[in-house]
RNA sequence: GCGCCUGUAGCUCAGUCGGAUAGAGCAACUGCCUUCUAAGCAGUGGGUCAGGGGUUCGAAUCCCUUCAGGCGCGCCA
């Protein structure tokens, strides 16, 4: 298991930071260590050793969590990736890298093992100290800045404005929310948005649904159109419509009120999507772009015309191309139809010319995975404006299956079959769902089935983690009724056991897993690491007495379950899933 | 036909630029509430990592290939 990895121009900075190179460091010495986490002590001290030794061309330094207990805390197969280039047996390397790393005081053991593993295991000293820099330090302890200030913009849900959302919309918009404040809380300064299709012919059949709805309830013969909503909502809006406008466009053709009946059907299917948001516990978005208005803007010609200069537009068959072909896709794309309309590419390319121009460093798109086929074109656009799309990532959600009693539930939103996200919400609740999507990478299938999903608790893994952060709070105000305040010069060291220091060995895991999660765009490692956390907390529950007669350790074991309960609490924030103090 | 994704325990899924004896939850079975929350804990069984080949100190992971499933290949939106 692969916590940490860093190429050596990355550590060249580290160093720089750190303002410490002088090579035969005394080890003994703790002012340079422990100003940062347990991972970065490590590979400082790593880089330390390989100065000392003189090697300098090692390719990275990769920090792993060993299987097994008796492999130490934290390991590294560092001498393995450098046996080559030093033409050195691994083994060797390895214990000239452990005789010099054992020399230091946070380690109790380094040894060697395997085809040339180092495995190091810490002092308790050492743990109990860092313990009590997350007491102290909380939520900076926690992170790594990654990001630097870096710009991100993440475009995510993005549905069609014509009805409302369902449950795939569900898992993008928890995705989304949960790499935002990811990324956020990394360093990085993250804009949330929101694109909006609303120039199509998508909103304006939304408006002839409703329309058709209207008169026919007032007992008119409009004949529905063909490729129309029959969603129930679209008859839910038609009696709103009747109820807020009158009789006022009874018999009146569609030509004549249709754009009013349109945009006010419009805007109140945007608003009924943020209200679902809103509900399903998705921060707000900071930026909502609209498609109508990216052409309104003129963007759309002007980009075309861009392109155009740079011969990266041309006329075939009455139409006008995108050489595409140019960068990576297999065939070019029409922009510009035969009857001079655009396609709906074309306000892709502008509103992506638009994302780039406004200056950030990385720009993510998440997408269901059924467009994964826009993946080069899109990244085409990026190139032929002059971007690298190394800055370009999209995230593919998969399909959510919907499935009741164990069967498939299909859902069509032109056929009006139908579940909601607001039904999902209250049928199953905000935070399962969400924390159901997170529990899996984002591009794989997902079956969510509703009787599953709701039938019992033991189903739900969302419950087991927050039923350990409430057990915590539960103890923690009892201790203060008996007037024991939690962290307050309690004597760490009293933490002896093998259980409490596993329980702090992964907690100052957290902030890999945090940084690991960040790096590779995956949040639901840190739903993984929330599971494992919980679990080595209620057996510790299970086996300790927190508050018990001897006050000395019980200060002690309230700050350990303190500590848990920042590290829990602060990865459910992160995932957007509510921690409960009461359950 | 071409391209992308997926294939890991009965089920749902993790497995980190290739690392040590492949993991978790659920389901099944067996125990544990006079205690700070039993939405909990402990234990047991369960594997040809879809198949085959290659690369190397080392492969679930990378490459090739076969098979199975999903999706995409519009002058639709």
């Amino acid at each position: 298991m692969i916590l940490y990895a860093v190429t050596f121009e990355k550590l060249g900075k580290m160093r720089q930071q750190l303002a410490i190179c002088r090579p035969n460091i005394d080890f003994q010495k703790k002012r340079h260590l422990h100003c940062t986490s347990m991972k970065k002590d490590v590979v400082f001290l790593l880089m330390k050793t390989l100065e000392a030794l003189c090697i300098t061309s090692p390719p990275s330094i990769e920090i792993e969590v060993p299987r097994e207990k008796t492999f130490g805390d934290l390991s590294t197969p560092l001498a393995m990736g450098i046996a080559k280039v030093l033409k050195k047996p691994p083994k060797k390397i390895a214990e000239e890298i452990a005789n010099k790393l054992q020399a230091s005081y946070i380690f109790e053991k380094v040894e060697i093992a395997g085809p040339g593993f180092i495995n190091v295991t810490f002092t308790q000293s050492y743990l109990h100290s860092s313990l009590q820099q997350l007491l102290s330090a909380e939520k900076s302890y926690l992170r790594e800045n990654i990001g630097n200030g870096k710009k991100v913009l993440v475009e995510f849900v993005s549905a069609n404005p014509t009805g409302p959302l369902h449950i795939g919309h569900a898992r993008g918009a928890a995705a989304g929310n949960a790499l935002c404040n990811l990324l956020e809380e990394s360093g990085f300064k993250v804009d949330r948005e929101y694109y909006i299709n609303d120039a199509g012919r998508q909103v304006k059949l939304l408006g002839l649904s409703v329309y058709a709805r209207y008169q026919q309830l007032l007992g008119c013969d409009v004949s529905f159109p063909e490729d129309g909503y029959r969603g129930r909502y679209i008859d839910d809006e038609a009696v709103a419509l009747l109820a807020e406008k009158g009789e006022g466009y009874k018999e009146t053709s569609f030509d004549l009120c249709g754009a009013d009946i349109t945009s006010w059907t419009y805007s109140r299917m945007l608003e009924l999507i943020r209200t679902d948001l809103r509900r399903f516990g998705i921060k707000e978005f900071d930026f909502w772009v609209s498609e109508k208005e990216i052409f309104s803007r003129g963007e759309v010609r002007d980009a075309i015309e861009s392109l155009k200069q740079n011969g990266l537009i041309y006329e075939r068959d009455q139409a006008f191309w995108f050489r595409s072909t140019a960068f990576n896709d297999d065939k070019d794309r029409v922009v510009i139809k035969r009857d001079g309309e655009y396609t709906y590419f074309a306000s892709d390319i502008a509103y992506h010319k638009n994302k780039l121009e406004r200056g950030y460093d990385i720009i993510v798109d998440i997408w269901g995975a059924d467009h994964h086929g826009y993946i080069p074109r899109i990244e085409s656009v990026m190139q032929a404006f002059g971007y690298d799309i190394t800055k370009f990532k999209v995230i593919l959600v998969q399909m959510v299956n919907l499935m009741k009693q164990g069967e498939p539930f299909q859902m069509s939103k032109r056929a009006g079959t139908f579940v909601t996200l607001g039904e999902i919400i209250d049928l199953v609740g905000a935070d399962i769902t969400k924390f159901i999507f997170l529990t899996r990478k984002a591009d794989s299938h997902l079956d969510f089935d509703l009787d599953v999903v709701t039938a019992t608790s033991a189903e739900n893994p969302v419950f087991y983690v927050q039923y350990a952060n409430a057990r915590i709070s539960s103890i923690l105000a009892n201790a203060r009724d008996q007037g024991i305040e939690a962290g307050q010069g309690a004597d760490l060291g009293r933490l002896g056991e093998s259980s409490e220091l596993g329980l702090i060995k992964k907690l100052l895991l957290y902030p890999m897993v945090l940084e690991n999660a960040a790096r590779t765009l995956e949040p639901h490692r840190i739903t993984f690491y929330l599971q494992e956390l919980a679990g080595m907390f209620h057996t510790y529950y299970h086996d300790h007495r927190i508050i018990g007669a001897d006050a000395e350790l019980s200060r002690a074991r309230l700050s350990l379950c303190k500590g848990i309960k920042i590290v829990l609490s602060d990865a459910l924030a992160i995932l957007g899933v509510s921690a409960p103090d009461k359950m």
